[in-house]
DNA sequence: TCTGGGGTCCTTTTCCTT
DNA sequence: TCTGAAGGAAAAGGACCC
């Protein structure tokens, strides 16, 4: 199988071009005010002074994405905003809008899937491609269908993309990144050692931080020498599994197909408060936060279509330390009540008493609705009150909220 | 001044039943 | 009746990705 590795990149605001500009911030609930500040605007008309700075903002967030021009300056992806602002104060930052990204994302995914249809989605801007039967596909290496795609992309979208050409989905990836941005990279089978082992091992997708670390605390650095051990120490070291699969991925073989059709397994809302809250002085906040989170994730799965019946809830503590709690229960379901009775459940084994940083919602073990086989009514509003009063009553740990 | 939100998958632990 | 082993399912946690 031969596989593309496409990702595009996301740019408006062609007057920022050049600039540092940074992408992120919590996603404030609807009343968010910087948002509300573009809506109206055509946005090549704002001008460069009028964009807030990294250096004014306060509050909680991650950098979603940042330009070339601003990672100069050592701030990237999933940095605390706090932190950037002290590395480049100068540089712009832009709220998130998904709801625009996904505009996006659909549109230069139909693109591809006219030109081959065989496309694996990765999220908002990523796809694999198997242009293995794609006519024409082979040509040159496969550089002229990839310069195809990335001429329909940037017609169809403005949008510009790198692509990487590769045997397998693992090289493919690694390709994409070789020349970024708006490049393309063609890697072969005999290519492994001269363009692939001498790559830090943190380049092979689905090694993280903490394999990279590990690795290194045994003397491997790159994918040379990742490639050099034995099998059987990596699966004395990292597992049966995950062993054998290091050892894989450095020899550059992967035979995963390209997957055009997924079910999601899991459907769940999470917010990070803008300052932590304690379950008994915040009560009428926290709980008002939980309904919400509890009718979003109700919303999402009758859009979509799902109904599940293991319902959880993640808490994350002022020391970053996270839990979960889930229950199955006996019906599948969609109902706003109905999960947050079962949530309110959840709550009730965790520990109150320390102070809050983040609530989650989570409905798992999904079915499409339309094959559920015993979908309950929506709850009597006698029991969602019974389930209230019962949170109300508090538990072990002292007051819930 | 730390550290988003939406997911998937895998491993380990816990719990239940036999 | 008590105890323990075994095995499966559910729960919990963690790593990773975009």
């Amino acid at each position: 199988m031969d596989a593309f590795y496409a990702s595009v990149e996301l740019l408006r605001y062609p007057q920022l071009k050049g600039l540092p500009v940074v992408i992120g911030g919590s996603r404030r609930r609807p009343d968010d005010a910087l948002l509300q500040q573009y809506t109206e605007v055509l946005l090549s008309e704002i001008p460069v002074a009028a964009f807030p700075l990294l250096k004014d903002y306060t509050g909680r967030g991650v950098i979603t994405t940042a330009t070339y021009p601003a990672r100069q300056f050592g701030v990237g992806s999933a940095m605390g905003l706090m932190k950037a602002a002290k590395l480049c104060p100068q540089a712009i930052l832009l709220p998130v809008d998904f709801d625009e990204y996904r505009q996006y994302s659909r549109r230069f995914k139909d693109v591809i899937t006219e030109i081959a249809p065989l496309m694996e989605d990765r999220g908002v801007d990523e796809v694999y491609i198997d242009f293995t039967e794609v006519p024409g596909g082979q040509r040159d290496g496969g550089r002229t269908l990839a310069r195809l795609i990335q001429k329909s992309i940037l017609e169809a979208t403005g949008l510009t993309c790198s692509i990487g050409v590769a045997p397998n989905k693992l090289l493919a990836k690694m390709a994409s990144e070789f020349n970024k941005p708006k490049g393309i990279s063609i890697v072969l089978p005999d290519d492994l050692q001269t363009l692939i082992w001498p790559l830090p091992c943190r380049k092979i997708n689905g090694v993280g931080p903490k394999t990279d670390v590990k690795l290194q605390t045994h003397g491997i650095h790159t994918i040379g020498e990742l490639a050099a051990r034995e099998p059987v120490w990596l699966v004395e070291h990292f597992g049966k599994s995950y062993g054998a699969w290091l050892h894989e991925a450095a020899w550059g073989r992967d035979e995963r197909p390209v997957v055009t059709e997924s079910e999601p397994v899991s459907v769940s809302r999470e917010t990070t408060f803008e300052r932590d809250l304690h379950a008994v002085r915040d009560k009428a906040e926290l709980g008002a936060v939980f309904t919400w989170l509890c009718e979003r994730v109700a919303a999402d799965l009758q859009r979509k279509g799902y109904v599940g019946k293991t319902i959880g809830i993640k808490l994350r503590y002022d020391d970053f330390k996270s839990v979960t709690r889930d229950q199955t229960i006996a019906h599948y379901t969609a109902d706003a009540k109905t999960i947050r009775q079962a949530a309110g459940q959840c709550l009730k084994r965790v520990d109150l008493t320390r102070r809050l940083r983040l609530l989650g919602v989570r409905v798992g073990s999904l079915l499409r609705s339309d094959e559920a086989p015993d979908l309950i009514p929506k709850q009597a509003s006698d029991l969602t009150n019974a389930a209230l009063i019962a949170m109300d009553s508090g538990a072990k740990t002292g007051s819930l909220f």
